[in-house]
DNA sequence: TCATATAGGGATAAAATTATCCCCTATTGC
DNA sequence: GCAATAGGGGATAATTTTATCCCTATATGA
């Protein structure tokens, strides 16, 4: 695994959240586990962007911080489920306040995020 | 500048915030801007752990995506100040609810990050 | 027998982000 | 003349994060 060089700042709540949260699809994992896609190969069909490798990097990133358990049942095929915890839960409705100020401004947002896109730089 | 090669996704609100909040330093700089610490002098003094060169950079993003304003004052020395637009203004909840989330949970958070890292990976 | 579904992981490459280093402007004050 | 102040940026290195590729296992159905 990959072992850090730089110690992450963890001296207020932002710096905090940051690094549970942060992660191009953690996101949206704790989103769809909430609502009901609890199965690897599931979350895989909603993020097809996402290779299964990263999510379950991720995934075990979620667990290991505590907002997400993994239930294993030995069965063949294998059958694998994630739940939200109750410390999990809590924190749903703060990616629901940024998914919703991102709704509300879909359009400018899009709009400013191409802009500068084209324009060159990245 | 650096261009990208992989261009982001812009599906949902989701993906949208992502995009002009994600960057190292960007949700601190828009806090410490509305708290009124608007020079950039001030805003490094703010986040020391920064260079000034980052955020010199992730400033120009946070203005590009219209979410502050730099006004230039032609004087010498140059005094540069930025401002939180109006659209900017409506983000400052969103992450009031981030911080607020963080702050609430901030030794359970430090606890299983701090496991996390000792433990090896990270 | 071979593909499919299910879940997983090691090794490595590529991409993206941050950090570091050094340089620039112009004026005031010593 | 030289340092300090206030702001800025190019080039490159380092770090971190994601993506790609290929491998494992077992049972079912064609």
């Amino acid at each position: 695994m990959y072992e850090r060089k730089i110690l992450p700042n963890l001296n207020c709540g932002l710096d905090l959240i940051g690094e549970v949260l942060y992660g191009k699809w953690k996101i949206r994992l704790l989103w769809f586990i909430d609502q009901g896609h609890q199965r690897p190969s599931e979350l895989q069909r909603k993020i097809p962007d996402a290779t299964r490798r990263v999510l379950n990097i991720q995934l075990k990133e979620l667990e290991d911080h505590e907002l997400i358990t993994k239930k294993i049942y030995a069965v063949v095929p294998p059958k694998v489920e994630y739940s939200l915890t109750e410390f999990g839960k809590t924190v749903i409705p703060v990616i629901a306040a940024l998914g919703m100020w991102g709704d509300e401004n879909e359009e400018r947002l899009r709009g400013v995020i191409l802009k500068r896109l084209k324009s060159g730089n990245g």
